[in-house]
DNA sequence: TTGCAAAATGAACACTGTTCATTTTCTTTG
DNA sequence: CAAAGAAAATGAACAGTGTTCATTTTGCAA
């Protein structure tokens, strides 16, 4: 039985191995221009040998998509100390534009990219990000136990919230910034999140 | 002197032509599965004489991005029609997310795929985008006029509505509706934008 | 009609994702 | 320990990509 441990092992091994050289390329030339052969040669293997680990090139990049929730929910969990609703709600903005702003890439693969998402809807695969939607309808159900966003529906309310923050990153993550001249990116950035605060306090 | 001018509007008309066939094909199969052997196929040209009128992919679909932006700002324009700065600014939030619903592959190559503005930042090439972003600049400094978004930075203030826009544009293009099993994205789309302006009215 | 310049060609280059017959490596059995 | 069998890795091959460029075709002027 050891050895059947072993192999199995091994193969969970070898994929993060390939994972991680994978993400390593992807982050520093993005990824069209990460190419399977690139990869195999960083890990000294040849490149059909990626193929008996990963079912295609979106397989890989979908299995780093789910990493990436995994990283952005666990960044999420000290926040369920913040017993204020509201406040929770604005320090959980501030953390998902912290967590664009620090790994560009990465949110790019998760918010962004084509790739990963499109091909099968995959379910399954999904429940990261579930569970990341699940904690901002329950931030925004909490505060409207207290009152705010009175006669709003959840539903509605958190996509028009994800929306905002995720607008501003994802301008930010394929240079639309440069739009402003005379504006640096990180001003840009933090000044839009506090105005867009501004507003939520007020409702 | 007639042969020369000839000449250069035939020049032009080819340009025409290729850009015809690649929006077609563009808008059909997308930006990534678009080949230039297509495009050539199409016209009945062959790949190399694409090259002689366009410097290389990316500058058939930057000239295809200034198109994208002549499109939205003419439809813009009749808007100025509307005196009261607020019902201006609310009725060009809905127009934007108008154009981009039904214009989605336009949409999404002028305001988030890498390909075209990545390379060079060309600025006389933004010129069109400056002046749309100019058309809000403008609105919101009227609504300021009015008493609303009191002590705000124009600059900073349309870069938090254009994100608000944006994000919901930008999610339904790259299929992140998904997330919501229940709802549609028609729902999705329209509620957000309402409750953003329901946000917008109160400040 | 000849000569010249502009326009169009299509083969070639170096790359891509993916497949699969072949070879190598490891494990089990006799 | 050797032979048989299974699992793993290979790398050539396929059909495609964007791009270049020597060669050919075309249209105009002398």
């Amino acid at each position: 039985m050891t050895i059947a441990a072993r192999k199995q092992r091994e193969k969970l091994e070898m994929r993060r191995t390939i994972l991680d050289a994978a993400k390593e390329i992807f982050l520093e030339k993005g990824f069209h221009s990460t190419s399977l052969r690139n990869i195999a040669e960083k890990i000294e293997y040849s490149p059909g040998t990626i193929y008996l680990y990963f079912k295609d090139k979106d397989d890989i990049f979908h299995a780093l998509h789910e990493e990436g929730f995994t990283r952005l929910l666990s960044m999420m969990q000290p926040l369920q100390l913040v017993s204020d609703p509201m406040e929770r709600l604005l320090a959980m903005g501030r953390l998902y534009m912290e967590f664009a702003y620090h790994n560009k890439d990465l949110y790019d693969l998760m918010f962004i990219m084509e790739a990963p998402i499109n091909a099968g809807v995959d379910r399954e695969k999904w429940e990261m990000g579930d569970r990341t939607l699940n904690f901002l309808r329950q931030v925004l159900g909490e505060c409207q136990e207290r009152g705010h966003f009175k006669g709003m529906n959840v539903e509605y309310l958190s996509f028009m919230v994800w929306s905002a923050l995720h607008g501003m990153c994802a301008l930010y993550c394929r240079e639309r910034c440069q739009a402003y001249e005379h504006e640096q990116e990180t001003e840009l950035l933090r000044n839009g999140m506090e105005y867009f605060i501004k507003l939520l306090r007020q409702a």
